[in-house]
RNA sequence: GGUCCCAUCGUCUAGAGGCCUAGGACGUGGCCCUCUCAAGGCUAAAACACGGGUUCGAUUCCCGUUGGGACCGCCA
């Protein structure tokens, strides 16, 4: 560990892994790996109400996908009330924090004045000097914020930052059940774990002040701050539900594979020169935050997509074969529990994934090598299946009929043994005999559409297929 | 409303004062390859928000305007 980086990804347990997230966790994950320090995983989940153990192991399944691996942890907060609590209270104790009995209602109503009368909805310190508890009252704890002066944050990304003390709100550190909030979660957490840099979304930046006066309060050393800018919808709002998938187990099962997804991701405010493809083990030596853009950035599927693409093209056809089975049980391609050989199911492949920029269109397009029956496009079934193809299908079933041998070279011989016999291209005999075997006017070169589909399924198929067109009625 | 952040093709971005006739990528159009579709190759259209400075010279530095975003919770 050369210099003992540690940064963390503490997401709340409130939703699933989202897209915002899964690029804070690995911007947190590439520094870390970078600098050969630690990667913590924490969960923020002071919120009962609204923190769930489904949405932790959510969370944890998507890094785990994305290949996101932690060195310590993950942590929960709600394990360390009572290291927060000893906080709260030493901070009491010097005065640096107090009780305030305000109730929620006259708080909401003095917020609604404030801004309505264009003031500054912050709260109004009316029980800082408090010297007796308010009977029956359950009180909250408040920092107490300094109000003259400046706070500055000098953040790796957006560089130097001003805000003003005045600005700054003495925010509650602790509920009235007792239970602690974020913002002091957050500050005594990264101390307690020795956190050397926060890397986070920059709609944490306006709360970097507040926190930065809690780690003096407590006398400790603020650590590095690299606030990312945030990943914006089509309309530019901030990516939410309404624009669509943002989940990352949404794009697992719609296909996508875990390095394009983190391909992506990492461009989107990172950039190293003109290059666009990166492994992993490029994105960990190239990654640093001068090359870490300060716009926000609008989130691009059709560029992911391609990715994906590139991506598939990539793996090998025997990954891809495992990688697909789900999804052919999934599409109904094949049978649950459907024996389906591997070795020739990575041939299969192999002639569709370039085609191919999902594993669900990987394993649509399996469909006509798979199951037992072809169904005809109508289009397609009307311009190649009629009585102008049937001559060269019966020339073609006849051939190869008499053939064993059924690969793509020995193939190849029959359909130029044919073209050359009618004087036609091979468009003319390769489209019909598309069709009769695929349905569509769509596939892998036809020879091997026919080696991989053996003996058996292609003569079958261009026996149905001719005697769908039936005898001439002429 | 206040505070803060941001501003290069439709989108992601390169650009750290002259290398810019502004480069790459996605998407879009055309051509090539070709048994279809892809993949691949070539090619086209497409941007420095605006206004002031600073400078011999600004996409690049400063200020302002405009526009966008985030935050202002007993959420994180």
């Amino acid at each position: 560990m050369s210099d003992n980086i540690r940064v963390r990804f503490a997401p709340s347990p409130t939703g699933f892994l989202h897209i915002g997230g899964a690029r804070t966790a690995l911007f947190n994950w590439l520094y870390a790996r970078h600098s050969d320090g630690a990667f913590i995983l924490r969960i923020e989940d002071t919120d009962r109400t609204r923190s769930t153990d489904e949405y932790i192991e959510a969370i944890i399944e998507g890094m785990e996908w994305l290949g996101l691996d932690w060195d310590e942890g993950p942590f929960r907060q709600t394990d360390r009330f009572d290291l927060y609590r000893s906080y709260v209270e030493k901070l009491v104790r010097e005065g640096k924090a107090y009780y305030c009995y305000c109730s929620p209602e006259e708080l909401e109503d003095r917020r609604r004045e404030a801004i309505a009368g264009g003031r500054l909805p912050k709260y109004d310190g009316r029980c800082r000097g408090l010297k007796e508890p308010v009977p029956g009252v359950s009180p909250v704890v408040r920092f107490l914020m300094p109000q003259a002066g400046q706070t500055v944050v000098d953040d790796l990304i957006k560089g130097k930052v001003v805000f003003e003390n005045a600005q700054l709100d003495d925010l509650i550190i602790m509920r009235s059940d007792g239970t602690p909030t974020y913002n002091l979660t957050v500050v005594v957490d990264d101390v307690d774990m020795g956190i050397t840099h926060v890397i986070r979304g920059d709609d944490h930046l306006n709360n970097t002040p507040k926190q930065v006066q809690i780690y003096r309060a407590l006398g400790y050393k603020v650590p590095g701050f690299a606030h990312l800018p945030m990943i914006l919808g089509a309309d530019k709002a901030r990516l939410s539900k309404r624009h669509g998938a943002t989940s990352v187990t949404a794009y697992r099962e719609m296909g996508y594979l875990p390095e394009a997804l983190i391909n992506y991701l990492v461009r989107l405010g990172w950039s190293y020169g003109d290059q666009e493809i990166f492994s992993r083990e490029e994105l960990i030596k190239y990654f640093s935050f001068e090359n870490v853009g300060r716009a926000a950035a609008v989130f691009n599927p059709e560029k992911l997509l391609w990715l994906n693409g590139q991506y598939i093209m990539r793996r090998s056809p025997e990954e891809l074969a495992d990688l697909v089975m789900p999804f052919l049980v999934r599409e109904k391609v094949a049978g649950e529990g459907q024996e389906i050989d591997r070795v020739w199911l990575s041939k299969a492949v192999a002639t569709l994934q370039e085609r191919s920029r999902t594993l669900v269109e990987l394993a649509q397009s399996l469909r006509y090598y798979i199951s037992e029956e072809v169904a005809y496009e109508e289009k397609a079934g009307v311009k190649f299946l009629n009585q102008k193809s049937l001559p060269l299908l019966s020339e073609l079933r006849e051939e190869l009929g008499k053939m064993t041998d059924f690969s793509a070279a020995e193939l190849e011989k029959v359909f130029t043994g044919i073209m050359e016999r009618r004087q036609i291209k091979l468009g003319a005999l390769a489209q019909p005999v598309r069709v009769a075997l695929t349905g569509g006017t769509v596939s892998p070169g036809i020879f091997e559409v026919i080696e991989i589909m053996g003996r058996e399924k292609t003569l079958k198929r261009l026996d149905k297929a001719i005697q769908s067109i039936g005898p001439d009625a002429a």
